[in-house]
DNA sequence: CTTGAGGTTGACCCAAGGTCAGGGTGGACG
DNA sequence: CGTCCACCCTGACCTTGGGTCAACCTCAAG
């Protein structure tokens, strides 16, 4: 009788399969037992006890990288390496819990990537007869605006409150919507204009929900890239603000 | 100038590394832009959105493989989706936890690798005067015999309380340890066995010790790799063995 | 003698990119 | 005008912990 176990007994024993072994091997994790005249491997008590610990540290979490320097150190270090590996783990724990949370709210009906105060003013546009796809093109700026400029979208979130209060300015906005649809000649793209431009002349406050995503690195960039997003724009609405811009810039405005 | 941002920019607006990026495009998660004249792609308003949504759904620990079906879906598919996500990341975190507690009770200090009741009795053992290196050797003995025949151990280890408590047995197996050292041909190695087996005859709940972890698939080869590991036995501790395991297979005593 | 189970090596596959190599572009500076 | 540097392009190989497949060899039993 051959002394020692082959391969596939002694995975068996210890619970792993024939592949990880090798690899164990492979990783000079576990030493190459001797081989029989056939080539097989066979494995002694020592060669087991050695996989047994290698299989505990590696279910505890412990990288098999880390295994080997950590069965051949002496106890001192040995504890010490065993403290980091727990820290790590924690620190992933910790980690994969903020993800879940986040998915939590992601996955809790409308609040899909935005703020909840974000989410209400939303609904209250709707609310307020906004068409819908102006409040989903808005949902959409946002969600950008969130990530390019998260700083300035907190201030920002609030001059929008304050704007959505104003009875005014609501008007003049639906009117704008419809603008969309007039031929590009139309003068009436021109008077509205300017009367947009000078309701956001006369309210310092209402003037820095523009204003506010600027002033920041790449400010113009990203400026664009928002206030211009969801448009394909018609000429007329185009139009409608290019003037609006041109009217506040006269007046001082810095527009990026 | 061209319309639209490149790639580098894109990636630090939203906080992304210009290769995961292309890796997206890669995946098809993300279309490709337009080139421009040196063949860059130059990514738009749009192509930022999907960017944000992207980095939000991995960010909260979505595969990207399931990321691109799920922001094309439908809101119904979409919250059962990350509902799923949500439960499959629960349970990575238990399991995480489940690890992160074997790490903890394996680096408190000596419990290495043994349940604590195991770890009380090494130290007994050592307390009665056993020496160090046998102590280590059962040690390693227990943590192959807990890996190799995990249902017999705790029966194997009430029997050992108990055999530690016995005065006579305990005197017995120091000479025992003694005799290691002995001449192979020492008469007294043959009368030390017949004592020893004498009195394991005696009492059947010691025997059970020593058959405790058999009876179980394959119990023979795993028996003798636990039995004669960490040996390089003496002559004379081998012939003690043997002589030993032979008297009780005389008296009926079925041993692997 | 054949057959089936189990052994041997080697190569390729997964997720989510990182890193390196080799080469093209664009703008700033001397 | 040349040069520099930062940025872009593609493509290929690396990571973890093995799983899976292929092609071949060996052992024990019928």
């Amino acid at each position: 009788m051959k002394r020692g176990v082959t391969i596939g007994q002694a995975a068996e024993f210890v619970g792993v399969t024939v592949k990880a072994v090798r690899h164990y091997h492979k990783l000079g994790l576990l030493p190459e037992p001797q081989r029989d005249s056939s080539g097989y491997r066979r494995y002694g008590s020592g060669d087991l006890l050695r996989l047994v610990q290698i299989r505990t540290l590696a279910a505890a979490g412990v990288s098999l990288a880390e295994i080997g320097p950590l069965l051949d150190a002496d106890t001192t270090r040995f504890a010490a390496t065993l403290a980091d590996v727990e820290r790590q783990l924690t620190e992933r724990i910790a980690d994969l819990t903020a993800r879940r949370d986040t998915l939590h709210r992601l996955a809790d009906g409308d609040r899909t990537l935005l703020p909840d105060r974000a989410v209400a003013l939303l609904k209250r546009m709707r609310g307020l007869g906004f068409p819908a796809e102006e409040v989903a093109a808005t949902r959409e700026a946002w969600v950008l605006a969130r990530a390019l400029v998260p700083d300035g979208f907190d201030d920002y979130l609030t001059h929008f409150e304050y704007a959505v209060s104003d009875p005014h300015l609501l008007e003049l906005t639906r009117r704008a919507a419809e603008a969309a649809t007039w031929e590009p000649g139309d003068p009436r793209i021109d008077e509205l204009a300017t009367a947009v431009a000078d309701h956001y002349l006369a309210d310092p406050a209402l003037l820095s929900t523009v204003t506010g995503l600027r002033a920041r690195n790449q400010a113009a960039t990203r400026y664009r890239l928002i206030a211009h997003h969801g448009e394909q724009p018609t000429p007329a609405a185009a139009r409608l603000t290019a003037l609006f811009e041109t009217r506040l810039r006269s007046a001082g405005v810095v527009i990026p």
